[in-house]
Order: structure tokens, then C-alpha cells, then sequence
DNA sequence: TTCGCTGTAGACCATGTGGTCTACAGACCT
DNA sequence: AGGTCTGTAGACCACATGGTCTACAGCGAA
């Protein structure tokens, strides 16, 4: 491992190693132009590491890749909610609490990125991995989404943990495509009124 | 116009001209790989028509034609919305009829199409065409759905009909990537239950 | 030192890609 | 017939793209 030669490169992150370095570059340009939208030479450029490097740590190439950074992403997201459910008393409460949390990160951003799962679900047609991994972080978001309906004693877990994956889905796609937080402003505001699930 | 060789190939369907099948084509070809995946070619291949055509009826080439295809297909899912709920006597029946006429739609696909503003919306962070169809045809479905809450007397017709528009963009993601009709077969069960909006 | 392992470096290749351009076929008009 | 307009036909091009392959730099072990 030559650490001396990523400090020349990587200066304020904190990189534990140069293919962490890739899931994170990947997983933040196909959210933002699409796994097909993005080539891997660009992924490259913004790492700052040669071909050499990815094929090293990722032998399956621009897929293998994907879904690693897909399933990366996923659990990142997964603690967010985690977090937000942590000092709600109600189910609707802790869902106003993430939309709050996810619309200020949106509000910082220059460029609105698509949720990762979406990102790859259009070249899932080609890349059977690819569909994998989006329904396995799908399917783990559901679960902690259950999990925490049944623990704030909503009356239906399973119900409202799909419809909220759908709306939470549905409003980042809106979020896209308005380039603006408001979806999420307004998804948040209808949980406090009681308008949402 | 040359009607004759149209014969020969299209057989079935009631294509007007060439230049409607492009669209047709071009639109469930970027459903179901998004504009990044399919290349021209493939348009062309299957539509039976060659390159002079295409850049005949869009010189603006294929984000001409992705854009008119996408506004195109906008408008045939405005005519279903209208469609289901002409017959209904509140807003949650309405949606709910949606739901079974969308779900119906899907089980008979042996592939799972995207939404076609989903399809595009990857795509427009290069082509800023793009992010303006994807635009015009989610506020045409939102007026519509604004127009059919104020007719049935919802109480909140601009709340409601955004977050029904994010159920249903979120319900056909899932649906995407479960390649199964079941996403929108719960959405439906959910407003005629009473817990979805 | 020598050897072998981890990981970087990037030239190189076959193929894919959107777009341009010239040619021309049929329809319709005069 | 000649001429013009609409629309098809597809060769052609410059460049992008994912992937392979060889070389080698640094490090630790023997």
C-alpha cells in the first residue's frame, strides 16, 4: 500500500484506500448522469488513478463497480434514517425528521443527484447485477423502514413502509427533475399534518 | 409519402408515418434502458428505417426526438388519468382505478418499463432539453390530478395531487425493479382502504 | 540481496456511437 | 416531359468507450 502518494492527491478526505476512493467517485457520477451516462475514463480523471487501478480492485469492471457502490450508497442512506427515527415518537414524526434532514443536504448542493438506486436501475435491463443490487438496498430499506413503523406501534408496518419508499422514490425523483429540495420541503410539511401516511 | 414499403413492414399497427413509429420506438426503447442505453442504431433497427430518415424528422437528432417522444408519451398517460377517473365519485376511487388500469397494463409486459420522465431525467444533466420535457409533462400530470381533486371535492387538490404524483413515480420504480405489477396492485389497495392520501 | 506480493501506470485495441453528407426514388404539379 | 418537393438509403467519419495486457514501483520476508 503507497499512502505517500495519495496524500499528493487526496488532500482533505479521509480515504482509508484508493478503492473506497472509487466507490465513492462512481457512486457520485452515476447519480448524477446515469450508470450509462457516465464512462469509466471520467471516473478515473476525478479519482485521479489510473485503469490499471480499478481493474485491480474491481475484476469485473464498470459493473462490478456499480453494484458495490450501489450497495455502499444504500447502507450510507440506511444510517440516515436510522438516525432520524432516533428521538421520534411517532412514525410520521421520525419521516418529517428524514425529509428535513435529506432536503438540507439537497439545499447545499450545486448539482441535485439522483437516489443511487435509481441511477442504476435503467441499465439493469443489460446488467442482471445491476437489478440485484437495487433490489437488495431496496429490500433493506423497506425492512429498517418496517422495523421502525412497528417499533413507534404504527398500526400497518408493512403498509406504510411501502408507501413511504415509494413516496420517498417519487419525491426524489420530483427533486430531480425541479432541481429544488421543495419535494422533500413538502413531502416533510404533509408528515406533520398527518396528510401523509 | 411513400405508403407502400410502410405496408410491408409495419403490419399491424396504425402508424400514420414514419416519424410518429420513430417515436413510438424511440419512446419504449428509452423506457426500457434509458436514453444513455440504446443507441441510435437500435431505434433504427427496430423501427426498419434508416439514419436520413431519423435526422429528416429530427434534425435535432436524438435529443430532438427524445424529447418530442417523451412529451408524446406524457400525453398518452394524461389520457388514462383522465380516462380512470371519469367514472369515479371520490378521489381516492379515482386513484385507485389508476392504479388497477396501470397494474393491468404491466402484467401483460414481459418487460417492465420505466416511466418515460424517469427514462429521460438521468440524461438531462447533459442535455438541458431534456430536463425541460421531463418538466412540462410532471406539471401537465399535476394539473390534471389538481383539476380531478378540485372536481371531487378534495379538500387539499394542490397537496394531494403531489403526493400522489410521488407515490406514483416511486410506485414505478418499484415496479421497475421488482419487474412485477405488485408495487402498484398495493398503491391501489392502499387508497381503497383509506391510509394513502 | 533476492523474491514475491500488492497495487499503480498507461499504452493499446476492437468495437460502438452520434452525426454528416451525397444520392436518389416516388408523388405531384405544370 | 421536366421540375420540384418530400422523404428514404446508407456510406462514411471522428471520436468515445470498456476492457486487456505488460511493465514496474514500493514494501516486507527470507
Amino acid at each position: 500500500m503507497v499512502y505517500m502518494w495519495q496524500r499528493e492527491r487526496m488532500v482533505t478526505l479521509d480515504n482509508r484506500d484508493n478503492r473506497a476512493l472509487l466507490l465513492r467517485t462512481a457512486s457520485l457520477l452515476f447519480r448524477q448522469r446515469g450508470y450509462n451516462g457516465v464512462p469509466l475514463a471520467e471516473i478515473l480523471k476525478v479519482a485521479d488513478l489510473p485503469k490499471g487501478s480499478l481493474y485491480y480492485h474491481f475484476p469485473g469492471g464498470k459493473c462490478e463497480l456499480a453494484t458495490e457502490a450501489t450497495l455502499a450508497a444504500g447502507r450510507v442512506i440506511e444510517r440516515a434514517v436510522s438516525r432520524a427515527f432516533e428521538g421520534a415518537e411517532t412514525f410520521a414524526e421520525g419521516m418529517a425528521a428524514f425529509c428535513d434532514v435529506i432536503a438540507d443536504r439537497l439545499r447545499t448542493d450545486t448539482l441535485i443527484e439522483a437516489c443511487p438506486v435509481a441511477s442504476i436501475l435503467q441499465a439493469s435491463t443489460n446488467e442482471p447485477e445491476l437489478r440485484e443490487a437495487a433490489r437488495t438496498v431496496l429490500a433493506s430499506w423497506s425492512e429498517g423502514l418496517v422495523l421502525q413503523a412497528a417499533r413507534l406501534g404504527h398500526p400497518a408496518p408493512h403498509d406504510v413502509a411501502d408507501l413511504v419508499l415509494m413516496q420517498m422514490e417519487g419525491a426524489w425523483l420530483l427533486a430531480v427533475a425541479e432541481q429544488s429540495a421543495r419535494p422533500f420541503e413538502r413531502l416533510g410539511d404533509l408528515y406533520r399534518k398527518g396528510l401523509a401516511a
